[in-house]
DNA sequence: CTGAAAGCGCTAACAT
DNA sequence: ATGTTAGCGCTTTCAG
């Protein structure tokens, strides 16, 4: 046919401008469009003046190769998706409330970054070092399997926050497609994943509040119900009942306020010498319920987090938390995707992260 | 021909499981390849019974649409791009060298989050709320082009960060794709953007220096490479002026690394009363050097920075700043992408935002 | 309301 | 070394 109105008749007709093709690229520099794919594809199957040609021509037509074409032929897609949970809902029934976050420049700082804006930045400085793109979503409750249904089609390989989405959604689509989990030892064996060494974390937060303070009695604040979250409650029993401490019966439920504060009321009259919380999140609402309840931190009471956000970094007092590295555990989830392309025949890996102790003022401890 | 076969002869063959595609749903529920996109394109064109039964193969499948498939058929991916610089170099020449931040907590909070991953953030919330997908891509130094021509040929539009890539690349790619920059009006009038008011932003800094410190012999520093820069030190040196103060004659030079440092060495016996930094990454390097010098700030100096990071925010003393409203300004680049998209015939728009005046402690004023 | 069929732009055999 | 060609999985007229 007329090369000139090549495959769909661009280009040269009226004033508009579509968006050239191999077609476009090929008929300029006078080659098929097998060598302008090989030019970018497999630049040494190609003679250097066709190479040349075909780049000039190329250049002077704008041309950006078609992801969802290159895709849809090669079988891949080169990239890789990452599943978080959205900040806030996005669903239009509840609408946006926290909107004005934005006009007070500290009140920001308590949402964001949150711990999976740090796992994130880890996924994508990996992908990125490996030529991949990142595909982002964010599932609310509401949403979510439409979300990961969607971004599903979208990648190679997707890498999940524990809490996007259930457990079930999650298994069904594991099958479908290589998945890497991070921070959920609930699905261990099933699904690849990273975590933290949630035990050591937390024996080293009531440790320290033993041997350093001297502390007796303590209550475990946040809702024990995931296995990092039940990790860290039973390792806080169990080091307390081998460092011959009571250990109370039941944690402080608490809301699920990105802000939270304890449901159950606390007792000005029958405080703990200190609040082990879940996580940072948590302990920062419990410090907001003990200062609007006038109760002095860390004179009246020790409060510790888990996870090392910023947020806890900025607080006053400073929050003593066991921190994960988070970043570290982005990166090394993105690897084991690419492993698991690879080498697809291989066994369903985990691999598991220290985190560190990190002693701020809530615990007691003197400013630095 | 047969269905069981159909297409790609996939499913029934083997113990391998292909990824399901329409033909397969359509098989299974009995129908065609055309009402399996119906049900989920357009699902009232589809009667009731026809559409369960789709929805109901396509779930005992695992059916995922390929998004290669629907972007290269419809001419649209259902995704939006967010072009920002790498945090660090992947360039495997420079290596990684800043490998050990995930070692020290504190560290880790000098270069994440910076400003452009709180712009990051209201982009991405604003995408999904529109019910897009986000893409990210990281340029370097070294790989920008390719960079940009593979993201652009992934998206229906791009967000693109100031710095992330050359002036010239960016006009080249905005004639092939709906493009919005985020804080450069440098090219004001030719490609659509979201700016901060810098003028507006550095004149309270300087102002407050003024009336409420009583400082007269201000430095600024920082590189006047962009017009985001020019316009904060013309408007560092505009406001002197009308204040009848003395104005340097030009800026004190810095380093590109991200925890600058002034390259001019600061002299210890001839201090200015303030440095007015051109962003607050510039103004943490500036403490760094001054405390390095035994300096007191902001006994004998104050700094000032503009941005208003988490960094800043953390630093001893705090920093005072000029705040962007980052997270409303990455949300508000998005609409006007989508305004573009639905109106491609617009005249190319600017939207500026104010910079708040936040005052902490490095001006000299008390800590709160 | 549903089916048949024509591409969308590219890759990768397979030919030459 | 380069050209020809057959799909990749889906959307979308156009018929029926």
């Amino acid at each position: 046919m007329d090369p000139g109105l090549a495959h769909n008749g661009q280009m040269s007709r009226g004033g508009v401008t579509r968006k050239p093709t191999v077609y476009d690229v090929a008929a300029r520099a006078g080659v098929s469009i097998a060598t302008v794919s090989f030019t970018f594809r497999q630049p040494a199957r190609v003679k250097e003046p066709t190479r040349l040609a075909v780049e000039a021509a190329a250049k002077e037509l704008g041309y950006i190769p078609s992801a969802s074409a290159r895709g849809l032929a090669g079988g891949r897609t080169g990239a890789l998706g990452l599943l978080t949970r959205a900040y806030r809902p996005t669903d239009p029934v509840l609408g946006d409330s926290a909107g004005s976050a934005e006009d007070d420049p500290n009140a920001d700082c308590r949402l964001f970054p949150l711990y999976f804006d740090e796992i994130g930045r880890g996924v994508e400085e990996e992908c990125w070092r490996r030529g991949y793109a990142v595909m982002l979503a964010g599932a609310t409750n509401s949403n979510s399997e439409a979300v990961l249904t969607d971004i599903a089609g979208r990648v190679d390989g997707l890498v999940i926050l524990s809490g996007a989405v259930s457990d079930h959604e999650l298994e069904r689509i594991a099958e479908r497609l290589r998945v890497v989990v991070v921070s959920d030892p609930d699905l261990a064996g099933s699904v690849p994943h990273v975590a933290v060494d949630n035990a050591g974390g937390m024996r080293a937060v009531v440790e320290h509040l033993v041997e350093a303070h001297r502390l007796r009695r303590m209550a475990f604040v946040g809702a024990v119900d995931d296995s990092d979250r039940r990790e860290r409650y039973a390792t806080f029993r169990s080091t307390l009942h081998d460092a011959g401490l009571p250990a109370p019966d039941r944690p402080i439920a608490i809301t699920v306020d990105p802000r939270a504060r304890p449901r159950d009321p606390i007792d000005r009259d029958a405080l703990p010498e200190a609040f082990v919380c879940e996580n940072d999140e948590v302990a920062l609402g419990v410090m907001d319920a003990l200062r609007d309840l006038g109760v002095n931190v860390p004179g009246e009471v020790a409060v510790t987090g888990f996870d090392g956000i910023v947020a806890g970094r900025l607080a006053t007092p400073r929050l003593t938390t066991a921190r994960q590295p988070l970043t570290r555990m982005g990166a090394e989830a993105v690897s084991l995707l690419f492993d698991r392309i690879e080498h697809p025949q291989e066994p369903t890996v985990a691999r598991y992260f220290p985190a560190r102790l990190v002693v701020r003022e809530c615990c007691g401890c003197p400013a630095a």
